[in-house]
DNA sequence: CTTGATGCAAATTATTTGCATTGTC
DNA sequence: GACAATGCAAATAATTTGCATCAAG
């Protein structure tokens, strides 16, 4: 069971590439963030430490790591991309929230299970999935905000 | 019925906003080139029997037409946002081949079921949804492009 | 005739690239 | 010591905004 820092290593090896200070910096401390961060925001946390780093080599290092496979690119509605350490146990999905943002994580085997028969159907391998569910979460559901006003 | 037309006309006239040349002529446009296509497409579309109309005026009309519910936004792997019809007939969901870029649709109400029941059990109201499979169609599948070259 | 809509150019945002310098292998 | 990696600034790409002008209600 390789940790994602190995895996990263072992695929910069493999490839021909340096291990270098900012490279690891960065992938630790992606590592170590869980759950979801934008390039800018893991530039915020890695300059806590190493302030020295510059914000396009953490775009060039997520990419690198999402070539090893380490880290999954995610774009919800907004802008900019997300990415997430591929967990090691299984692929998860994700419920956003469109009143606070928040966003759930869950898992589900037999959608999985669905989705393989429907590709095989047409076909197609899967290599990737999103599935992402927009809507209110539980706790936004409890203030309901306005509730059409009466004339 | 109303036709997706009718239903922006409708929105427009609620919200006070006014119904001029141009937004008639990006929605028509827009309804009658069925699946995803990008602002930049859709204004060039549009240019061919109305070269007046700017790039400017479709993104904000594109805007309009989401808010509408006539018009959904999509972003798969790419950089640009894609916008659809919002399908009279149900919702559907997308496979996309990373080897040739083409989209295929399909639609599978099992999934959405069980995306229901998911959904529930965390207390989540789902507004809408996007599943996108990543992978290789049936197409680029036969093609098998290097096969692991043996040293 | 009032107020929102358009189109242009300029601004923003997210991301990438050229290039001289630096650090790994 | 060679050659990839870094960091800066500048370049792109997609989209948005300010503003003077125009047109729908």
């Amino acid at each position: 069971m390789a940790s994602g820092e190995e895996t990263f290593q072992a695929y910069l090896r493999r490839q021909g590439l340096k291990t270098t200070r900012q490279r690891t910096a960065i992938a630790r401390e992606f590592l170590s963030s869980h759950r979801h961060i934008t390039a800018e925001g893991l530039h915020r946390s890695v300059s806590r430490k190493n302030p020295a780093i510059g914000l396009v080599t953490v775009y060039r290092t997520l990419k690198l790591l999402a070539q090893a496979g380490v880290a999954k690119e995610r774009r919800f509605g907004a802008n900019e991309s997300c990415y997430e350490p591929a967990a090691a146990g299984g692929h998860h999905d994700h419920m956003i929230c469109k009143i606070c943002g928040k966003i759930f994580e869950f898992e589900n085997v037999k959608i999985e299970g669905l989705q393989d028969r429907v590709a095989a159907e047409h076909g197609f391998l899967i290599q990737d999935h999103k599935l992402e569910l927009y809507g209110v979460c539980r706790g936004c559901r409890k203030v309901k905000p306005g509730a059409r006003r009466r004339k």
